[in-house]
DNA sequence: TCTGGGGTCCTAGGACCC
DNA sequence: TCTGGGGTCCTAGGACCC
């Protein structure tokens, strides 16, 4: 059979419900709720549920609280980073011994470029090795582009491989709604509906003039060609370059003296300067997030007179950004970013 | 919403400069 | 003042993704 050159994407099924329930046996078939600290009564939300605990009404993004009331009988664990980062590992590795390039997307998910005459194979086989070296299960989707292969997946889950090319695209594709695509989401789908754009079809036929000027000059003429299927082909296994770090917390209970705000600030700045410093690179521009209650969030940042890696420079620059602020209500969440020069 | 934490990229307006 | 045209940088916000 001929060769032909592919982009797979591999998800990880449920990933961190599934590294629990692995070390968890006899959570096995349970609702299984990660988030948090594992208190469901904290301010929190939900990173993973198992599809038991999906089938009510819990997903990721779930408030815990919320999870609990619909639910009261899941299990609640708290996020144990450090475990899922070793699996996320030993999973990559397992990918890296294909004769494939592997593009590391996240935790759970990764692109492999591969020249295979049978894909489908190709799939099971990674779906095979990496449940024997890992213990995971994994969905594969199969496309002729990123943006295909990542679709695809969704339609592979659990545990299944599904191909989505230029053959069968319209086919599949042409009668979702938009934010189907990958890159659309809410927001952009009820603007887009606003527009009498309402699937994937009527995207990848409308204007792309009329849509520069409503989305923007690269957004816009980027959405038609996202609805036509269009994506990077180009997987890469160049390591990942940071362009900023930040450390951010929601307090459980709002602050509202300015004095404890600055201490927090001091504390975020602290971790954020162990992140630069560890990075490597010295920060060009440090930023400040401040959400007041009940959801107003507001940024402030400035550009250093100098790059630095110094925790009292990165700390001086946020305490002057949090006098741009107006405190006049309870604070619920302080984050602090640093950004680094761009490499491009 | 009872709405986390860590990221990326794009947009738009104003400042500033030639 | 009846006030050009452009390029670039800075900043704040928004949308999206995992």
């Amino acid at each position: 059979m001929s060769e032909g050159n592919w982009v797979l994407h591999v998800d990880l099924d449920q990933f961190i419900a599934a590294v629990e329930v692995a070390r968890h046996p006899e959570l096995r078939g349970k609702p299984v709720v990660v988030g948090g600290s594992g208190d469901p009564a904290e301010r929190a939300v939900v990173a993973t549920a198992s599809y038991e605990a999906r089938e009510f009404g819990i997903q990721s993004g779930t408030p815990l609280r919320l999870a609990a009331k619909r639910c009261p009988d899941a299990v609640f664990l708290p996020v144990d980073k450090d475990a899922y980062e070793e699996v996320s590992e030993r999973v990559m590795a397992t990918l890296r011994s294909f004769p494939v390039v592997v593009e590391v997307l996240g935790w759970d998910e990764a692109f492999l470029g591969a020249r295979a005459g049978d894909p489908e194979a190709l799939a099971a086989d990674i779906q095979r090795r990496v449940g024997a070296d890992t213990g995971m299960s994994c969905s594969v989707g199969i496309g002729d582009n990123k943006v295909r292969a990542k679709i695809a997946t969704g339609f592979a889950k659990p545990a299944g491989v599904y191909r989505l090319t230029r053959a069968n695209w319209v086919e599949v594709m042409a009668e979702r709604p938009t934010d189907a695509l990958w890159g659309i989401g809410r927001k952009t789908a009820k603007k887009l509906a606003a527009a009498g754009l309402t699937t994937v079809r009527e995207l990848g036929l409308a204007d792309p003039d009329e849509l520069a000027r409503r989305f923007g000059p690269t957004m816009g003429p980027w959405y038609r060609l996202l609805a036509q299927g269009a994506g990077d082909t180009e997987v890469t296994a160049t390591p990942y370059v940071a362009r900023s770090r930040s450390r951010e917390t929601t307090f459980q209970t709002d602050l509202t003296d300015r004095a404890e705000i600055g201490e927090q600030v001091s504390v975020l700045a602290a971790r954020v300067a162990d992140d630069v410093l560890a990075e490597g690179r010295p920060a060009v521009r440090i930023g400040v997030k401040v959400r007041f209650k009940p959801f107003l969030t507001y940024t402030r940042s400035l550009t250093l007179a100098a790059p630095t890696s110094e925790r009292a420079d990165i700390d001086g620059a946020a305490q002057s950004l949090l006098d741009r602020f107006e405190w006049t209500r309870p604070v619920r969440l302080l984050g602090v970013r640093a950004e680094f020069e761009r490499a491009d």
